[in-house]
DNA sequence: TTGACACGCCAAACATTACA
DNA sequence: TGTAATGTTTGGCGTGTCAA
C-alpha cells in the first residue's frame, strides 16, 4: 500500500452552496416575492406563476416530509448513553439480502451509465419529485440538477425501490458507498490500462509527474497570455478524433481512448487489446459488466464518462476525486458539462436513441448542426 | 468429463483527510 | 481526538475456455 500524502480536493459542490436553494426550509420560499395575479396576464405569465405555486406548495410538502423522517430517525435511536471509544457499527436497518445485492448492483450500474458523481446524493434521494420539472432546465439551477439526478434514478430504479424504499437509510448508505467503490474500481482500472490505451510506455502514466509531463496537453492544458495556464473541457485533443486544434463538432467525443476506456470498463482490460487488434471487444471469459447489467446501448452519462476517465487517467492527478487535487480541473464540473451536451444533441432528435453502439449515438450527434459549447466559445 | 488456468468482479482492509 | 467520509488495493471467488 503506498503511503502518498495526500490533500483532499476542495469539494466542488462547494462552489455551488450559494446557488443552492434551501430546499427543506419553508421560510425561504416565504422570502421570496411572489408573483402578481392579474386578470391581464398572458398564458406564459400565468403558467410561470402556476409552476412557482407548485414549487411552493412543493417545499411545504418536503419539509413536512423531512421533518417526519427526522422524527422517526429520533424515535428508532438507541437512548442508552454513549460508551467511550469508537463505537461498534450498529445495523439501523437493512434490506433484505437479495434486495442490498440488487441495489449495489443497481448503484454500480448508475455510477457508469448514468452519472460518475451525485451532487448532495443523500438530499437527492430525500427529495420529492416535482411534477413540474423540465429536462430541457436540468442544469439551469442546483434544484433542478437535483430534480435531474432524481429523474435519472427513478429510471433505472424497479417500481420495488421507488417511493418509501428509496427514502430509507440503508438504501441511501448502500447506494452512496457502492457508488464510490464503482468509481474506484473502474478508476484503479481504467489507469491500468493506460499504457495500452495510449500506447504509451508504463513508465509514462506511472507516476503523478511524468503522466504532467507527457499528457497534459493532450488532455486540455493551454498556457494564457500573461503566464496563466488552465485545462480546457472541450478543446481536448483525446476527446477528439484527428484532433486539429480546436472544438470540432464531427469529430468530439469519437477519440480512440474514449472507445477503449470504455471497452475496458464494460468488457474488461481484455477487451482493450481486442479491440486495439481486431476493433472489436472480445467476450471476457469470466463475467464482465456488460453481461451482468445487460448493457445494449450507451447513453450521455456513459460516453461522458468515459471522457472524464481518459482524460483523468493519463492527468497528473492521483485520486479520482470531484476536483483533481494535483491539477485543479473541475471533473465532476466537466462531466456535467458533457453530459449537458450529448442531452441537448440528443433531444434536439426527438429525445432518445436506442442504438447498439456509443459509435451510433455519436453518428447522431454528428448530424447535429451544433456548434462550439456556449461556456467554451 | 475433469482439472488447470485466465479473467474479471467484489468486498474488506487499509490510508488519508476533514470536521465536530 | 475520535469519527465520518472518501478513495485505493488486493485476495477470494465465480465463470468460461481449453487441453488431456
Amino acid at each position: 500500500m503506498p503511503a502518498t500524502k495526500r490533500a483532499r480536493a476542495p469539494d466542488s459542490s462547494d462552489e455551488e452552496e450559494e446557488n443552492r436553494p434551501p430546499s427543506l426550509d419553508s421560510r425561504a420560499s416565504s422570502r421570496s416575492p411572489s408573483p402578481e395575479l392579474r386578470d391581464d396576464l398572458p398564458a406564459d405569465e400565468l403558467y410561470k406563476i402556476a409552476r412557482f405555486q407548485q414549487k411552493k406548495a412543493n417545499k411545504a410538502t418536503k419539509a413536512l416530509q423531512a421533518a417526519q423522517r427526522k422524527l422517526t430517525d429520533i424515535t428508532n435511536e438507541d437512548d442508552t448513553p454513549p460508551k467511550r471509544g469508537r463505537p461498534k457499527k450498529r445495523k439501523v436497518d437493512s434490506g433484505s439480502e437479495d434486495d442490498t445485492k440488487e441495489v449495489k448492483n443497481l448503484a454500480h450500474k448508475f455510477t457508469v451509465m448514468n452519472l460518475l458523481w451525485m451532487r448532495d446524493l443523500k438530499c437527492t434521494f430525500n427529495t420529492d419529485v416535482d411534477e413540474q420539472y423540465d429536462p430541457l432546465a436540468r442544469w439551469e439551477n442546483w434544484e433542478s440538477k437535483v430534480q435531474g439526478q432524481l429523474a435519472d434514478l427513478l429510471e433505472i430504479l424497479p417500481p420495488k425501490f421507488r417511493g418509501e424504499t428509496m427514502h430509507a437509510q440503508w438504501f441511501i448508505n448502500t447506494f452512496h458507498v457502492e457508488m464510490g467503490t464503482q468509481r474506484s474500481n473502474i478508476a484503479n482500472r481504467v489507469r491500468r490500462c493506460a499504457p495500452e490505451v495510449f500506447n504509451c510506455a508504463a513508465t509514462d502514466v506511472l507516476t503523478s509527474e511524468s503522466r504532467r509531463d507527457k499528457f497534459r496537453k493532450q488532455i486540455g492544458y493551454v498556457e494564457q497570455p500573461g503566464g496563466k495556464s488552465k485545462y480546457e473541457t472541450f478543446k481536448v485533443d483525446l476527446l477528439h478524433k484527428n484532433y486539429n486544434g480546436k472544438f470540432d463538432v464531427d469529430t468530439v467525443f469519437r477519440g480512440d481512448a474514449l472507445h477503449l476506456a470504455f471497452a475496458g470498463v464494460t468488457h474488461g482490460p481484455g477487451a482493450v487489446t481486442a479491440l486495439k487488434a481486431s476493433g472489436q471487444p472480445t467476450q471476457a471469459t469470466g463475467k464482465c459488466v456488460s453481461q451482468l447489467w445487460h448493457l445494449t446501448n450507451s447513453t450521455p452519462g456513459s460516453i461522458s464518462a468515459s471522457g472524464i476517465l481518459a482524460r483523468w487517467a493519463v492527468s497528473a492527478d492521483i485520486e479520482l476525486t470531484p476536483r483533481g487535487a494535483q491539477t485543479g480541473i473541475d471533473w465532476q464540473g466537466d462531466l456535467e458539462k458533457y453530459i449537458e451536451y450529448l442531452q441537448n444533441g440528443l433531444n434536439k432528435r426527438k429525445n432518445l436513441f436506442s442504438d447498439s453502439s456509443m459509435q451510433d449515438a455519436m453518428d447522431m450527434l454528428d448530424a447535429d448542426e451544433e456548434e462550439e459549447p456556449a461556456e467554451e466559445a
